[in-house]
DNA sequence: TGCGCGACATACTGTCGGTATGTCGCTGTA
DNA sequence: TACAGCGACATACCGACAGTATGTCGCGCA
């Protein structure tokens, strides 16, 4: 049968993902500390008691947003990795699609800029240790696994380093006044970088 | 004579330091958003008034923060790198040197953490440019200019990505469980990735 | 058909950044 | 040395906004 979902459900999950697609957007327009929660609400359509009634607070919202903004990169991220064959190449393909990301206003905002900031540095590690960072150290750990880079790397600070190398570097591509220029500068030294780490 | 500094000079800059101090004390503590004015006011045993009659507004007071603990730090590194020899030796102190000050909790909340958030990335760069950012760029230029990496390389892009390495570096050993090991992990990587980019 | 509960709306409070204004004492000047 | 002026604060106040308390309406079930 057809009614094992009211009808209250359904626009309640409406209610809270227009909730969320506002915050997105307008947390990324203004950033954190600059954007009320009337605003939000506003935008979509509801009042504060709405929100209040769907998320724990201004903080909590953020997290949703920011959620929802890791969960599609995430997919698109994956997506490509599993379909590179060898880790080499997969490493390359995944390097490229991660500066893509990061050039995004609402990755770069939500969660590289405001992210840390508003969660805490510790909250922000644990969730991205489910999203991007996650991808990332999936991939370099089958880079040392097989044996592409050595195999006595420790994998979680060598993907930590990275992550925070490529974060800088399409953050500099994203505030430079000649995007293009820096984009292949980031790029000439990260190759440079990789293939130092290649066993020869 | 003696008298060309007035006493109400002395004052003046005597409360601005309180002020500073008690700035940087509390947002290393709570963080900026969560640092009321009237809490640092009250630390430095002024009021409000005072405060506002020194800084433009609580950005502004976060701005002084930030360049006090910034002056202090690059009086060191600048120390730490002029004293080393040849480059290739001068960066490598002087990025054992940066990776020991992000481990301090007010290089780290600060300049760091809420740094980006709270003057925006422009700003911050922009200040970072006069800071710790400037330094490391120094020491790779010499490395790049004495031909110890190549002589190919982007000095700026090269910077960034270094900067955003270092500092993810540091911020993975300070909030680690074991920082020992992550730091020994963190250094073997950096190590590596240094010997990776020396011409053969 | 009535009743309970979930999904909101409305009205209010407290905190805090920022402003407007007052006061006091040092300092340069006649 | 008397006084005028200004710099260095203190005090009182305003507005914005996060968070809360309470009211209301309609769906779904007995």
């Amino acid at each position: 049968m057809a009614t094992a979902r009211p009808r209250r459900i359904e626009y309640s999950e409406t209610t809270r993902q227009a909730l969320v697609d506002s915050a997105v957007d307008l947390f990324t327009e203004h950033g954190y500390s600059q954007t009320s929660l009337d605003e939000i609400a506003k935008r979509a359509r509801v009042t504060k008691g709405a929100l209040y009634h769907h998320f724990g607070g201004k903080q909590a919202l953020f997290e949703a947003a920011f959620s929802a903004v890791e969960a599609g990169v995430v997919a698109r991220l994956s997506e490509v990795v599993s379909d590179s064959g060898d880790p080499w190449e997969a490493t390359r393909s995944g390097l490229r699609a991660f500066l893509e990301v990061c050039l995004e206003p609402s990755y770069q905002r939500i969660v590289v800029q405001d992210g840390p900031a508003v969660m805490g540095w510790d909250r922000w590690r644990e969730a991205e240790e489910a999203y991007t960072f996650g991808v990332l150290r999936a991939v370099v750990a089958n880079l040392v696994s097989s044996g592409e880079i050595g195999d006595d790397l420790p994998v979680d600070a060598l993907a930590r380093i990275m992550f925070g190398a490529l974060s800088a570097g399409a953050t500099a591509i994203a505030g430079s006044a000649s995007p293009i220029q820096e984009r292949a500068d980031i790029a000439v030294c990260v190759e440079r970088v990789l293939n130092g780490l290649r066993v020869s």
